[in-house]
DNA sequence: CAGAACTCGTTTTTT
DNA sequence: ACGAGTTCTG
């Protein structure tokens, strides 16, 4: 063995050497948050490869690139570059996408399909429905695009879905009987616009490896090692697919904590990672248990947390390290001051511990919390970085732009042509496009078929002369790209793009400050794509084309634009944040309906997901962590009150400082429904202390808190929580405790939030919030 | 067909 | 609050 190697492998705890050098056969290794599980995947790998494993004999699956490419670099740190260079690392999704390129003509795909991002899929789907004349209403493209996502990930093609009457029946209950037709339509333009959208990559390399024995065979010998990370967050597509290509071998090494499973709303799916004892014959399982990243107090604390979720594997978290400072807990009256406070703090423990900017994260449930940070950090000019959102490929002028280039590669792109057809404006309306799509669909062919031919067909497709102009130009400028080209040069067709077809000149003309910040984020683009070009150039098997170009852009996260060179703030999700580690963390909007979401408080098992990801937020940092709740918030553009989440009371009271003590919440139990809907709460609250301690309050336990405000019933059952809500109707007669009997005349909201408008006979016309209304059914 | 005015849903998380 | 999609007007 390498001695450089035989050096770190010394420095593993016992825990962690074991897996490391558990060469052959099937292997789990649960390990607690910070326990060295990437250290672990990295020092495994080298080994076997010092064990004379050929990079090419091993594949490695990642949650992020930006994962793949530290580990991959962490590897030629100790083995060698050349050696390195080949080992298969990656995304689920950046590595099938290459073989699946590879092997495309099986599946009647062309090798340079185009990926569509979820807004295509949308777009698409919204089109279908269109087309079809169903009510958009009862088919929202979100639900109708969730409902195939999550098909496909259960590996439902459509000819499944006909076959399985459950299906057709619950889709038939929630009226919308269609759906099958839509998902086949769906599918069938896909197929024929050459595109796979995020699932397609998994359903067709399961298809693939289905269909075509031989191409099964061919990857199980080459992949004789297989290692999954983060395998808690693995649906059943990728599932599928691992088991299959480890079955020669059985060389297989999966990594993961289930109590981090935070994915189980796209379709991951925990039991791939309980249950992985049963899908392989003698299973060793090794677990991580000792933290190094976070202090004793924020170790327990969050043991103390996720403790209290009921599915879950064996094990105890402990560390070695200090006890360190207590969790912060810090309220505001609302988001802004939140903001100010966390602001403030930052920039003290800054100065206080001679800390950078990058050692602070702030997290947060949803993005759109992220605006009061913002505003708050660019008061204090302290520098940020956001991350997730909206990303910097999906912004309009970009997608504008990267839409002219999948034409270039793929003509056949229906969304990245109905995109670009008419931006900049060139007199191709939405008749016009819409009878091309009646004429591709007759024709069994794509748009840009039927508009190359144009001259014969438009006759008889009722477009009059001028269009038929305008639809050749077009194809006639596409095409003088795609000869372009073909010299190779990515960046310079690209940057001809930006001029020839006059997207540049159109936000030149708008002359905003928003038009030009655009111009300035094509041009951002062209020198991203630049850099891409001459780093591709540098390495083997790649050119720097612009179909690699397309490929790197359609799977790239956020995370992977990090050149991590800055020295800022990062403000993020705590979904984005999986993986990482802060010393100091901050974490913002610990209140009920926000964290735990409003929307994942039905079921037992939505909640517990919830804790999950507290869990994950929590052991994120490693000095210091910051729970941090408001009184009130603006949400969807209103001042809503708010009340601390029921996970700040989770933690066990000797972890927590509370900076502020909880005096508000006294006039809360009075207002236990909203039938007072006309009370101005404002008014209220302006009565308790504007600010400073009121002496009288001293810092309360959880137990007095819990007195203090109502608390939500516990769900112990995948129940919804409140019958009512979701049961009404128009029409439902009901009976409510000081109005009596009511007719419900309207319902609006939905889940957690449904309102009802109901007819009383004392009263007359209330708007209720079904959640506290205290409602009977009476028929 | 293009631009203005309007409505609607959205905020749970993402490869 | 905000953007995207839809409808109206020129």
């Amino acid at each position: 063995m390498d001695s450089k190697l035989e050096v770190y492998i010394e420095g593993l705890n016992e825990a962690q050497r074991a897996p490391t050098l558990h060469k052959d056969g099937a292997l789990i290794v649960i390990a607690g948050a910070g326990s060295g599980k990437t250290r672990v995947l990295t020092m495994r790998i080298a080994y076997l490869m010092s064990q004379g494993i050929d990079a090419f004999n091993i594949l490695s699956l990642t949650f992020t690139n930006k994962a793949a490419r530290e580990m991959k670099k962490r590897i030629a740190g100790i083995v060698g570059n050349s050696e390195a260079k080949n080992l298969w690392m990656g995304t689920f999704h950046s590595i099938f996408a290459k073989i699946l390129r590879f092997e495309a003509d099986k599946l009647g795909f062309p090798s340079n399909f185009t990926i569509y991002d979820t807004q295509d899929s949308q777009r698409l789907i919204s089109a279908i429905i269109k087309e079809m004349q169903l009510d958009k209403d009862i088919y929202k493209y979100k639900q109708v695009q969730n409902r195939i996502s999550s098909f496909k990930n259960s590996l439902i093609t459509v000819r499944a879905y006909f076959n399985d009457p459950d299906l057709v029946e619950a889709d038939a209950m929630a009226k919308r009987p269609r759906m099958g037709e839509i998902y086949k339509e769906y599918v069938d333009r896909c197929f024929k616009a050459g595109a796979m959208d995020f699932d397609d990559l998994l359903l067709r390399t399961n298809e693939l490896l289905n269909r075509f024995p031989e191409v099964l065979a061919k990857y199980q010998n080459r992949f004789q090692y297989i290692l999954v990370d983060e395998y808690q967050d693995t649906n059943h597509s990728q599932y599928l697919i691992v088991k299959a290509l480890s079955d020669r071998f059985q060389n297989i090494c999966v990594v993961g904590d289930d109590s981090q499973s935070i994915y189980a709303f796209r379709g991951a799916n925990i039991n791939n990672i309980l249950n992985f004892q049963k899908d392989y014959d003698n299973v060793a399982m090794y677990r991580l248990e000792q933290n190094y990243r976070s202090s004793k107090n924020i170790v327990e604390a969050a043991n103390s947390v996720i403790e209290k979720n009921k599915t879950r594997l064996d094990k105890t978290v402990w560390t070695a390290n200090e006890d360190g400072g207590q969790i912060i807990v810090h309220r505001s009256p609302t988001d802004g001051e939140e903001g100010r406070y966390v602001a403030s703090s930052i920039f003290e423990n800054r100065m206080n511990h001679q800390l950078m900017n990058g050692d602070f994260a702030i997290l947060y449930r949803t993005n759109a919390q992220s605006r009061a940070m913002e505003d708050a950090l660019r008061k204090r000019d302290i520098p940020y970085r956001i991350y997730g959102g909206l990303s910097f490929y999906q912004r309009k002028e970009i997608k504008d732009v990267l839409g002219y280039l999948r034409l270039i590669i793929n003509p056949k792109d229906e969304e990245a042509l109905k995109r670009v057809i008419n931006y900049p404006a060139r007199g191709i309306g939405g008749t016009t496009v819409d009878k091309l799509v009646v004429a591709a669909k007759h024709y069994g062919r794509s748009i840009f078929e039927v508009m190359e031919k144009i001259e014969q067909l438009g006759a008889s497709m009722n477009i009059n002369r001028g269009t038929q102009t305008r639809l050749s130009n077009f194809v006639t400028m596409i095409k003088s790209f795609q000869i372009l080209n073909d010299g190779g040069n990515a960046f310079e067709v690209a940057e001809t793009v930006t001029k020839k077809t006059g997207l540049v000149q159109e936000l030149k003309k708008d002359g905003t400050p928003e038009g030009i910040a655009r111009i300035e984020n094509i041009e951002e683009l062209l020198n991203g794509m630049r850099d891409f070009v001459e780093e591709q150039k540098q390495l083997a098997d790649t050119t720097g084309s612009l179909a690699e170009f397309l490929e790197d852009v359609a799977l790239a996260t956020d995370m992977d634009n990090d050149k991590g060179d800055e020295d800022r703030v990062a403000l993020m999700t705590i979904h984005l944040a999986k993986g990482l580690e802060f010393p100091f963390v901050y974490i913002v909007g610990m209140e009920e309906d926000l964290f735990p979401s409003a929307m994942s408080m039905n079921t037992r098992s939505e909640l517990e997901e919830e804790r999950r990801l507290f869990y994950v937020a929590l052991t994120r940092a490693e000095k210091q962590a910051y729970l941090t709740y408001t009184e009130s918030r603006y949400r969807w553009g209103k001042l809503v009150d708010a009340e601390p989440s029921r996970f700040i009371e989770e933690i066990d009271d000797k972890y927590l400082d509370y900076q502020t003590p909880m005096q508000s919440y006294r006039y809360k139990p009075l207002m236990d429904t909203d039938i007072f809907g006309d009370v101005d709460k404002s008014k209220l609250r302006l009565k308790k202390p504007v600010s400073g301690r009121p002496p009288s309050v001293g810092t309360p336990t959880g137990d007095q808190l819990r007195k203090l405000r109502k608390i939500k019933p516990t769900d112990t059952s995948d129940v919804p929580i409140s019958s009512v809500v979701g049961a009404l109707k128009r029409g439902t007669i009901v009976e409510h405790i000081r109005f009596g009997r009511g007719i419900v005349e309207g319902l609006e909201g939905k889940g957690q939030d449904q309102k009802a408008e109901i007819n009383f006979e004392n009263g007359g016309l209330k708007k209720l919030l079904l959640r506290f209304a205290k409602l009977k059914i009476i028929e």
